[in-house]
DNA sequence: GAAAAGCTGTATCAGAAATTTCATCACGTG
DNA sequence: CACGTGATGAAATTTCTGATACAGCTTTTC
């Protein structure tokens, strides 16, 4: 079950940027804060953010249109219009040949920690997925769907916060949904009435906390159901857990990436909203007309 | 401003959607020989030759501007305008899913939404990575590496959890690390010692909260520095913030991914422990033989 | 072959969009 | 603390674009 890290096969490149957005990225120290404003906003649509019009993109960056105009002035346009047509060119171009996107690939110059850190994210990213057996994942969602359960999410020092996040969206999407603190003092009282029809999702990656480990044993002892979202070595939680979807965790830090953890999560909770929509529809609703009310 | 709006519109299959070149080709038959010059050269530099002005479109064409006006009219646009609007966001939306026009994937066979969703959460990944400019990570890195600065992550709803994520992995590395809760009531007393020592790192998205809005804005005021993650519409917060990291967040689901925004969290961590090495080190190892006496 | 119907282009207009001007503001400096 | 510099946006200004009315031309039809 457990495949070699070593993949960095093909992967087609991070599309080489084009010219315009990279000069921009390169030159961003050298701007204003509102032109930093334009930039990050053309730079995250780009290039469409720039198709619109001046007072259009001047309201959607949260500055004036002149600032703008200054904005691509300072790029070494001669105009508005001009800017445009680089940008429809530029465009143009980088559609027509899909080839160009290729592009020259010596980004290892320049791109530095972050680039790298994405590639081994997504890497992991691709192999949790291939590493998910369908029938394990669609088990789960099935599970999470049953309206008479009720699920509890819990997870360690750093892991609570995924579980925090899953609860924060579960609770929403349907009722009987809480999250459970780490720490056995937290939880002692509230697992008597934890049994047959409870369903335990837990967080678990290495540096596995016994405090975690013991929460899902007593659970799974009371008849719980465990789901175990965990790393490919599998915390000891496997031994009790019905279902366990792992998430490869390796990425060039002192730390684990949690992202391949948090897809899961955010498949498992779209899977569940679509199979639940008819009665997650209305609840959404409602909750959106509290927030509405409340302030 | 308008984060009433619930999310349910039915993000239609990825089916191809009657493209206007299609449709135009259907109708050509029908269509004046004026308006057959017109309709050659859009589908000849389809969508492109639509993106210039009426009067660059109509002498390309050989014809007048009004024949062009009546050309758009007839395939049922209210005005030029509007019709350029269709061009770019059929452009936009081409562009943005080149896997899903990339043919039958295969493996929509086999495990089909945790795969789609993971390819759309890649693609996420991957525009985030273009789209940061390497000097404003290297910023933010810079400013959180500060040992005089403290440190506060704040978030909303579901960002919350990841400015918790955050937040206990920088709690490891560096002293002056805390977290605020949302809600005004809980934080508006600790505010009073916020100044210009302490950064406020915001994770908001769409749907942006008001109070987390308002946490910035105060510390702001104060002289606080505001590093903000955020979509890539960009939360009123960047209005007052020094730094902003924008990440793509849609998905084929209901809600939005927050993926992009974990990436850059722990890409963060890893940059700044990275830097901060030699005094994380022994705090890392300290916390760490504090929880085996612990237990 | 003439009248009707349908296209098309010229000239013109209204309105929107880009640009410039200028007063104000924030911030660093002497 | 006054001063100057640079950034910024409101408003005035200019430019240009999309839209329309109308007249000429072509094609159709009887």
């Amino acid at each position: 079950m457990n495949q070699s890290d070593m993949r960095d096969e093909h992967r087609p490149p991070l599309t080489a940027p084009p010219s315009l957005a990279e000069r921009i990225r390169l030159d961003m120290d050298s701007f204003t804060p509102s032109e930093k404003r334009a930039a990050h906003l053309l730079l995250s649509h780009y290039p469409f953010a720039g198709l619109d019009t001046v007072a259009e993109f001047a309201s959607r960056a949260g500055i004036s249109a002149p600032s703008v105009l200054r904005f691509v002035t300072r790029l070494g346009f001669g105009g508005f219009p001009e800017f445009q047509k680089h940008l429809r060119e530029e465009l143009e171009a980088q559609l027509l040949s899909p080839l160009a996107k290729a592009g020259p690939s010596d980004k290892s110059q320049n791109a530095p920690a972050l680039a790298a850190f994405a590639e081994a994210v997504i890497g992991n990213l691709q192999a949790t997925v291939e590493n998910i057996a369908p029938a394990e994942f669609e088990a789960v969602v099935a599970l999470l769907s049953d309206p008479r359960r009720h699920i509890h999410f819990t997870g360690g020092r750093f892991t609570g916060a995924l579980a925090r996040y899953a609860e924060s969206h579960f609770r929403i999407v349907r009722s009987h949904v809480d999250f459970i603190e780490g720490q056995p003092v937290l939880w002692r009282d509230r697992m008597i009435e934890i049994g047959r029809k409870d369903v335990v999702v837990a967080f678990d990656i290495r540096r596995y906390q016994e405090d975690v480990t013991a929460l899902c044993e007593t659970a799974a002892r009371q008849g719980a159901t465990v789901v175990l979202l965990t790393d490919p070595w599998l915390s000891p939680i496997a031994r009790v857990a019905r279902h366990v979807l792992p998430a490869h965790i390796v990425a060039p830090s002192n730390w684990d990436s949690s992202a391949g953890l948090l897809l899961l999560t955010e498949a498992l909770v779209a899977a569940v909203t679509k199979r639940l929509w008819d009665s997650a529809k209305p609840r959404m609703e409602a909750v959106e007309r509290l927030r509405g009310e409340q302030r």
